[in-house]
DNA sequence: AAGCCCGGCAACCGCCGAATG
DNA sequence: ACATTCGGCGGTTGCCGGGCT
């Protein structure tokens, strides 16, 4: 985009002292203007870069850990219901990201192949639906017919506000819902047995590990008003460049 | 003990649509 | 009305740590 921050522009991994600087200018001028921030903060990284780093790992209102074994089940809905449409799953499960879900169903995936691989390499006759899916051939990855299937729009609404859940969750038995995307059918079948299992591990006792650890610092005290400024411009990269020492002694406890 | 493998996750890329000038 | 910029999204890659051989 710009002029000169082809060669400066840093990538890969955030440091620490990045990670503060960024929160530090979310603070100031609230989440939306990427490209401004990542100017303005003197960070070498673009809007983009920025934005990612915010939303994927920073916010304070994002949950750490394993997902529960509930999202887990809303994930597998919503996903049979929107297809890839992970920042749309996403935002029916508070605190989790589009990313996060994405990993999360590429690694079900590549466990569900794997498991399946292992059962029917003796009983050719289960549904391959899965394990195809895994070689990308089918529902999960690039399939365009995943994210173009007809999906049930008008049917999302109530399904929530019906609280409907429980009973068009568990009303998988054979094509209960829309005819099409049969192929697609099969495999959820499949891993409706799977979450039956994985539902009976999920009544263990445990120690809530899923709403585990904070981040290390109190973000969220940085975060609890947004602001939004006018002739920004007027900020120099010089006014405000911080280290994590002075940040943490100057603005955290 | 060392090397290898694999899973999890953070981050990048390219595309697209909305917003803005 | 058009061109450009920016943010959001989905797909993909590559690194890192832990477990296994």
């Amino acid at each position: 985009m710009g002029h000169d921050d082809h060669e400066t522009t840093r990538k890969g991994p955030w440091t620490e002292n990045e990670d503060f600087q960024l929160v530090f200018y979310v603070h100031m001028f609230g989440d939306r203007r990427w490209d401004f921030i990542a100017k303005v903060s003197g960070l070498k990284r673009t809007g983009k870069s920025c934005r990612l780093r915010w939303v994927n790992y920073l916010n304070p209102g994002l949950k750490r850990g394993k997902l529960a074994p509930h999202e887990e089940r809303l994930v597998l809905e919503l996903h049979f219901k929107h297809g890839n449409r992970w920042s749309k799953i996403a935002r029916k499960l508070p605190g989790r990201t589009d990313n996060e879900i994405k990993n999360y169903w590429r690694t079900f995936l590549r466990k569900k192949a794997q498991e399946k691989k292992r059962t029917t390499s003796g009983s050719p006759s289960l549904s391959p639906s899965l394990s195809q899916c895994s070689s990308s051939s089918s529902i999960c990855t690039s399939n365009p017919t995943v994210t173009s299937m007809p999906m049930i729009e008008t049917k999302e609404r109530s399904f929530y506000d019906t609280g409907g859940v429980e009973r068009s969750f568990y009303d998988h038995s054979g094509a209960t819902r829309v005819s099409e995307s049969s192929e697609e059918h099969e495999g959820m079948n499949e891993i409706w047995k799977d979450l039956d299992l994985l539902e009976v591990d999920s009544m263990k006792p445990f120690f809530d590990p899923y709403s585990e650890i904070a981040p290390s610092l109190s973000w969220d005290s940085c975060l609890s008003t947004s602001w939004t400024m006018d002739g920004q411009e007027e900020f120099t990269k010089n006014t405000f460049h911080l280290t994590s020492q002075q940040f943490s002694s100057g603005f955290i406890d």
